[in-house]
DNA sequence: AATCTTGGCAACCGCCAAGAT
DNA sequence: AATCTTGGCGGTTGCCAAGAT
């Protein structure tokens, strides 16, 4: 019978140190990188001189560290990408941070669990409120709202989409990923982050939703939409990822918003 | 002023896939 | 082919500061 094999914590030595890290830690690691790289992190701690498992070290240099690494808040951009990406992708931080230059997918994660997730569920309980038979309505009230296999329409507005969806389409159908007969146009299917979205007081009343019967028509091929949980239309997404990406570049022509 | 609660974030943990042996 | 090692990823935890009571 085959064993799986398991692994104990990186940790577990004796004397190696956890928590937060000191200056002069962070002191030392740099200086061993810029002298000498990387290359194998479970080795670094020994020559480096540090008390720190390979892991602890990998994950303080990527995720800190790293001299190209963009410290202070996100932007209004970069939240609205974060959004849609993650509309694309579900929780693929790590893909969403290759998108996303100078972030890191730890730090991604932090701002969707701590700040838009909930401006997102603040406006799906309101969609709740006001569109009973909407997809959303339809979607439970909680984190798993969000997931790729669940997720509802957080996408840009008609008017932020248009000018780069039918060309989207157009190449998708070329590929014969999307077919025509399968898409609607109309606006009404892309409900809209607007400038209620960016403050504090939300005014959801004209938040444009699809219906059960409208997503059905709509089909299963369309992801600025439809997030299926297949690995098909995920593979898919995957495929045409930076056209998608593109798409929201295109898109950004985003009014001018207020800032936070 | 002291205590409790909440939010934000850095860091850890466990799992998995890919490459090496 | 089987086993081992390593790096990467996503989920979760725990600490700390700020705000509320």
């Amino acid at each position: 019978m085959r064993r799986k094999m398991v692994r104990g914590p990186c940790c577990e030595e004796m004397g190696v140190k956890k928590g937060p890290w000191s200056p002069e830690e962070d002191e030392i690691l740099i200086s061993y990188i810029q002298q000498h790289g990387h290359g194998n992190w479970r080795a670094l701690p020994k020559q480096a001189g540090l008390l720190r498992c390979g892991k602890s070290c990998r994950l303080r240099w990527t995720n800190y560290l790293r001299p190209d690494i963009k410290r202070g808040n996100f932007t209004r951009e970069e939240e609205q990408t974060i959004i849609n990406l993650h509309q694309m992708l579900g929780n693929r931080w790590s893909a969403i941070a290759a998108r996303l230059p100078g972030r890191t997918d730890n730090e991604i994660k932090n701002v969707w669990h701590t700040h838009l997730k909930k401006k997102i569920i603040k406006i799906n309980q309101t969609s709740q409120d006001s569109k009973s038979q909407s997809i959303i309505a339809n979607s439970e009230c909680d984190t798993k709202v969000f997931d790729i296999s669940n997720s509802e329409e957080i996408v840009t507005s008609p008017q932020q989409c248009s000018s780069g969806l039918s060309s989207v389409t157009d190449s998708l159908m070329e590929k014969g990923i999307l077919k025509n007969e399968e898409i609607d146009y109309s606006s009404e299917y892309f409900p809209r982050i607007d400038e209620s979205f960016w403050s504090e007081e939300l005014f959801l009343d004209d938040v444009n939703c699809p219906s059960m019967e409208d997503e059905n028509k709509i089909g299963s091929q369309l992801p600025l939409n439809s997030m299926q949980s297949s690995v098909e239309m995920d593979s898919k997404i995957e495929d045409n990822m930076d056209f998608w990406y593109n798409l929201f570049i295109r898109a950004g022509d985003m009014p001018d918003l207020p800032e936070f």
